[in-house]
DNA sequence: ATGAAAGCGCTAACAG
DNA sequence: CTGTTAGCGCTTTCAT
């Protein structure tokens, strides 16, 4: 990677003031009355009477103050800053999840301080510690792959501890008790197969490349649920694990020299593709030959050759609904009343890969 | 959208203490010396004995003391937090700057706290004063489309005036003196239509949907320059734009129905995609009637059919450079010094969607 | 109705 | 080498 520097301009802008802020302080001593008084009057307190709150009000104003936040932080012991942690960002699930925190954390005030654990306990553990350092009021996380397979939630447990509001969303954990907001994995992909069954299939593979994820796990229960209350004559569960070192081609293209199936169902956008792909290329035809369902409606879904039949997780409204679930319990005082597990309804977009 | 509260439970966890974190005067009682000394000891202060460092911080560490942030902040007036402002975060684009930023920032002990204006200059407005306000320590920026078509840029000569520091990437302006880092857009958009010109292309299209910002802008203006440089006979340029309220899909279909072309570049992964889709729902080949460019190297671009030739932006690269950047201004104290404007290199991935 | 004073937890002169 | 003091900017009793 090559980085040029092209231009280079001087441009000495002696910045006026306006860098110094105006404080209640300030105010105060502009204005002739005691530092409590702005303060109240500003913050609408009823013991100051109405005309000075007018008079001091405008005055604020005029002169632009506004409150430093770090400074009630520090007497409020809030800083209205909410922590999220991610296992990664570009997938399109999480990226509309992400969307949906902040829209929701915006309107309510809230600022978010994102941390991305790339899908390692370690940095996982390291984010916790910094949110929990910097004092987040709350914090929304969806656990790292890696976590979920080494079974490790100590942080988690100490994010309890430490007595601030955690909800666990998509990913989450029952060694933890806080709210949680998921979709219905294991229905999710029970209805999918039952789809496909209905459509004909009948020898229907699972595909994953995240299947040491709890959302993995239930799908995959689901997929083999479905495959056995079917009374028809259908094909064992059957499940195409994707290593971390070996691709989705490879793997597909490797399973199915071996093995004849007439669909898949794959856990995530990534397989889903990449599987819609090596097939076609391997000469088989969709959905004539196999049909493919994914997990996660990603945006150009639709633009895949067929476009993609694919299950509509609605990420965004997973988002809002956690950010709402922390606020509330926010907003409600510490008093720790039950917790809630929140489902997010899901929906099958029927198109062209699918029979 | 149904919502389902499945399940609750109560678990009163009794939350014994920790609640109440360990502080310098809490420390200082314990080891019968003053809050300064403390301070200092954990500061690594030389004016304070080695073996007096050596029991605070024994002790410090004993119980677990971590410093406030809040109280630092207040005091230093400095956050460690980075305040970043980006159109979108669904768009891979986005989504990888948004990664790089975040991985350069922990390196560097900074937190980021992300705002999404959703293409909106007001969300942009409202963004810029919200982390103004909440005092963060610089700003990484990338314009919404509604900014740059308006061109109001006050928001941001507030954050110059306010004295803090600004990087603005990808989607800049020079109405601005800030650091900047961006692609060539012009050079890549001409290297890629003489990319087409080479591969035997002669009629091409340059198709958008971003059309109001300066990158798209510069992309226009490189594909102009490499139709006229080349002395071959090649068809005046052609510009496509789609318009917020249709499709792209629309746009093409129709665009085609009275004109005849062999290539097309789109400035963006979503018209790139989607036209790949649509020409060849339309009977075209690709790339055999019409080859298709698209910026953005989205994680899926290889597993279209064909597969989609697109350019590498590396945009982690750019959201990493400009925190970098960013952060060095920080650590070199607040002289204005000449600011800079970084470009990363693209490269062509090309693919199968070319001839 | 208004103000004085304490204090959130920390850093940094300055004094001793 | 250590401690005293002041103060960052704000909120909040408690007097007046």
């Amino acid at each position: 990677m090559l980085i040029f520097v092209q231009t280079a301009f001087n441009k000495s802008l002696k910045c006026t003031t306006l860098e110094d802020k105006v404080t209640l302080k300030e105010l105060a001593r502009i204005l002739g009355v005691s530092i409590a008084t702005v303060s109240k009057a500003l913050n609408d307190n009823y013991d100051i009477s109405e005309e000075t709150k007018v008079r001091i009000r405008a005055k604020a104003k005029e002169l632009n103050y506004v409150p430093n936040v770090i400074a009630q932080s520090l007497k409020l012991k809030r800083t209205f800053n909410l922590g999220v942690i991610i296992p990664n960002i570009t997938d399109y699930f999480f990226a509309r999840a992400l969307r949906g925190i902040t829209k929701e954390a915006k309107e309510n005030k809230f600022k978010v301080v994102i941390s991305i654990s790339n899908e390692e306990l370690q940095n996982e553990v390291d984010s916790v510690n910094l949110l929990l350092n910097s004092r987040v009021d709350g914090i929304l996380m969806s656990l790292s792959s890696e976590t979920q397979l080494l079974e490790q939630y100590g942080h988690l447990k100490k994010v309890i501890q430490s007595d601030i509001p955690l909800v666990l969303f998509d990913r989450v954990t029952d060694a933890v008790k806080c709210d949680k907001v998921t979709i219905d994995d294991y229905k999710s992909a029970y209805d999918a197969t039952f789809f496909l069954i209905r459509k004909g299939c009948r020898n229907i593979a699972f595909l994953s490349s995240i299947y040491k994820t709890s959302v993995c796990a239930l799908r995959k229960k689901g997929y083999s649920q479905a495959l056995s209350d079917s009374k028809l004559n259908i094909g064992k569960p059957v499940f195409v694990d994707v290593q971390a070192d070996d691709t989705v081609e490879e793997r597909i293209a490797e399973f199915l020299e071996s093995n004849k199936i007439d669909a898949i169902i794959a856990a995530e956008e990534h397989s889903a593709v990449a599987s819609l792909h090596v097939v076609q290329n391997l000469g088989y035809k969709v959905p004539q030959d196999i049909s493919v369902i994914g997990f996660t409606n990603g945006a150009f879904n639709k633009y895949t050759i067929p476009a993609l039949t694919s299950i509509n997780q609605h990420s965004d409204t997973m988002g809002k609904t956690a950010t709402k679930l922390l606020i509330s319990r926010l907003k409600n005082g510490k008093e720790k009343s039950d917790f809630e597990h929140v489902i997010i309804q899901t929906d099958l977009m029927e198109r062209k890969s699918t029979k």
